[in-house]
Formats: structure tokens, C-alpha cells, sequence
DNA sequence: CAGCAACCTGACTGTAAAGTCAGGTAAACT
DNA sequence: AGTTTACCTGACTTTACAGTCAGGTTGCTG
């Protein structure tokens, strides 16, 4: 008796084409999913829970996915691009500031458009990364250290401040990811349910006069007397 | 048969001594919870692995703990304290400068000597905080409320720039947090397994660097031609 | 409209881990 | 040295959930 499920991302027939059905659902399921895991982390996340909220049955979960893991995989995937795309800005030439500015847009509207899977992915780096691949972990780990070597290269260049290119990273990395990862705190805090567009707009502006100012080459002129030097 | 089994907290005697024997091993296994937790989270963290780490049999564990939720509780319990002295330098007079530097350097502080307790923290607030009590939310928030309000006073009072108050905190609160919880992301990159003295003066420095140089008024003098304004 | 393949699902199984217990050992006090 | 109370633990029970399966239905293709 031969397997009646077909393989997991197979195609339909001679033809290139999926089934709308199957390609239907297994959108549904992958969305539901990204919400579960991202609410509850990939332990806590039911199975049944996801087949709930895709509004299908168990089962049918297990009919497009080999595994409760691989559907997590494929939901941690699906954010790699999307992140690797976001430093585009560093792999074409431009002003650092220029550069900088799309990087944080990217990466704020990476936070606001796909909330869940960023907050999947940053927990899965906060536990360190036991479901990534090394090839995927490599392709981010090469991205970053590619847009500190940028940075580095302007700073030689006397383009901009000396600011250490490892923690400006961090420091970008982790203001614009806490739109994402931190929604209930920001809610909590701000009183908003959720964010509006110039909500938004305020954080993305915040964060870039944060960093263009913090990396603006110092003038020879004193900074006002109220104002305390860096020491 | 009445219960043999002290409950939790219990004191000793008439005297109000813990036994030694208790305190070290509540000690012992609140140590290694809090590893584990931050390793895995709490769903996925097994009771028997806690009980390893600690050097004792899984029982043992219930001996002192009422449950693997209660266990939790008392991890996340210990770092809300910490969190609300670090905001200490809101709580006394003082220039912005001063006072968000000294705040930048609490906050670094809890990520490098409490680095479990903080990702359990961070965790926990990214899952909707469901294991906070009201009375934790609450006093974590009106703490976050007042340094906000701080922030807007010293605006008005024309001590600061006109930066976003909600914004900023946020972002300190990133940068400072992501030393404990990305510390996965932060060795691969650096290539490093641990931060030394010196990566956490340089964090701290660049941190602050752009927070304070970002809060700085603007004096009338342009800026320098190759460098591009905040749009 | 027949036949086949894709799709669906109620009911089941296996297992892993939380939590318990009964009975033991060690320490402290008298 | 005897009694009590704290401390310890191997072995067990219970439960919840990942994953399966056998048989059904739907829809496409000729």
C-alpha cells in the first residue's frame, strides 16, 4: 500500500500548479501557526490549538505538515528573507546616514507587518537558536557582520563618529525589534492597544535621530553649558 | 495524618531561622531554575532536568516547591525588584544626562550579572506577561509612567530635545535588555562566548552615546555638509 | 458518470513529564 | 539514647498532547 499523502511541498500532477485547496489551507495553517507559537513559544503551542485557529481538525494539520517542528520551521523560514532583505540599504552605496535611516525603516516595518514571525524568530535566537540551520544561521551571521565591516569602513573613512560597530547594531537591532517582541509592554505602557501608524512613525523617527545624531562627527563647537559631555 | 511537608517559606522553630539546609537547597534549585527557564522557557523546561542541574532527585524539587509554576514565580519575582531600583535615578533630583547615563548603567548591569532572571523577565513580558501578578504590572508600570513623565518635564522645561519620551524609554530599555536576551545572537557575531569588562564599558559607552548626544538640543551651528540632516 | 486521487476526520495509541506517596535516613534537641 | 521533626528518594499514578490510522467524502479528469 503506498503513501497516500503526498510529500510535504509537493506539486500537483505533471503541472507546476499546487491545488488552491492545499495551497489554501496550508497558508491558513502556517498563519494560525505563526500566531500560536508567537504567543506561547513552540513548547506551550498545541497542536490542536493551531488546527483550531486554521479552523480545521487536527488531522488535517498533520496532512500538509510531517511534524509539529516542521511546521515551526517553515513559520521561522519565512522570516529569514524578509530580514536578510531588510539590510539591502547596506549592500548598495549611499551615505552612512541615508543607510542607516533605511535600515531602521526596514526593520521597523518588518516589526509592524510580520509581528509574529519576528517575535518567533526572537525567541528562537533567545534560546539560542536550536531550530535554525547553519546555513541560515551563517547567511544572518554574514549579513551582520558584512553591514559592521560597512560601518567600520566609514568610520575609517571619517564619514562618521567613532561608535562601536558591534553595539550600534545591537542597539538598532534590539529598539527596532521591540516593536514586535514587546508589543504588550508598549501597549502596557503607552495605554494603546495597538499602535497607529504615526505611533509608528514617532518610534521609526526616534530611533533614527537616536543613531544619526549618535553618530554624527563631532564639530570643534562646545555643546551648550546645561549639556553634560559623554564622559 | 497531618501534612509533613512545611509549607513553602516556612520558618523554622519558634526562631525565625531557615534551616541552613533549606536555604541552600531552595537556593540551589532557584539557581538552577532560573538557568533552565532562560534556556528553554517554561514549557519546555522539564522539573527533572531542574533537579539535575541542582544536584538532586526530582522530588526533592516539590519538597520545596509547591509546583513548577510556583518555582517560576519566585525566578520572576527576583528580578522586579532589581528592575525597579535600576529606575532609582528617576526617583532623585538630577540633570538628564546624569540620570539617564546612571540609568543606562543599572540597566546593563542587571543584563550582565543577572542574565537568567532578565531573559526570564523578557520572556515573559513577550508571551503577554501571563504569570504577573496585577500588583507586579502595575508597579512595573507606574514606574515606567513616571520615568516617562520625567522625561516630559525636562522637555518642557527646555533641559532636553524634543524626543519622544514613550520612544526613548523604549529603546533604552532594548538596547540595554538585548545584552541578556540575544547573548546567543551577540556571541556569534562578536565571535565571542562571553563579554569581557571591556565589551560591557563599550556597550554601555555607545549606548549612552546615543541616547545622550541623541537628546541634546540643537545649537543654532549647521551641520557639517557630508553629514545629512534627520528628514 | 466512472474512477481515481486529493482531501478530510473521529477515534485511537504511545509516551513523556508533572506531580505524589510511602517509607526511609539524618540531624537536632532533651 | 530516645524521640521528634526535617529531610530525602525510588517507584508509582495521572494526564495531556504529539502523532496515527482506517475509512469516508469531495472534486477533478477523461
Amino acid at each position: 500500500m503506498p503513501d497516500r499523502r503526498p510529500a510535504p511541498g509537493d506539486t500537483r500532477k505533471s503541472t507546476g500548479l499546487m491545488s488552491s485547496i492545499r495551497e489554501r489551507n496550508k497558508e491558513l495553517i502556517l498563519c494560525a501557526a505563526s500566531e500560536e507559537f508567537a504567543d506561547k513559544g513552540f513548547a506551550a503551542t498545541k497542536t490542536s490549538d493551531i488546527a483550531a485557529k486554521a479552523g480545521l481538525p487536527k488531522p488535517n494539520v498533520y496532512y500538509y505538515f510531517k511534524s509539529k517542528e516542521s511546521l515551526y520551521r517553515e513559520v521561522l523560514e519565512s522570516i529569514i528573507e524578509p530580514l536578510l532583505a531588510a539590510s539591502t540599504p547596506f549592500n548598495q552605496p549611499g551615505h552612512p546616514a541615508e543607510v542607516l535611516k533605511a535600515y531602521i525603516r526596514s526593520k521597523i516595518r518588518i516589526s509592524r507587518e510580520l509581528p509574529s514571525a519576528s517575535k518567533v524568530f526572537a525567541s528562537e535566537i533567545m534560546h539560542g537558536a536550536p531550530h535554525l540551520s547553519s546555513e541560515q544561521a551563517e547567511q544572518l551571521n554574514a549579513q551582520a557582520k558584512h553591514n559592521i565591516s560597512c560601518i567600520q569602513r566609514w568610520i575609517d573613512q571619517g564619514l562618521m563618529a567613532k561608535v562601536d560597530p558591534h553595539h550600534l547594531m545591537f542597539s538598532i537591532w534590539a529598539a527596532t525589534q521591540t516593536y514586535a517582541d514587546f508589543d504588550w509592554q508598549i501597549a502596557t505602557v503607552t495605554g494603546k492597544a495597538s499602535l497607529s501608524d504615526e505611533d509608528y512613525e514617532a518610534a521609526a523617527q526616534t530611533i533614527i535621530r537616536l543613531v544619526i545624531k549618535g553618530c554624527e562627527i563631532e564639530t570643534s563647537v562646545a555643546s551648550p553649558s546645561e549639556q553634560v559631555s559623554n564622559a
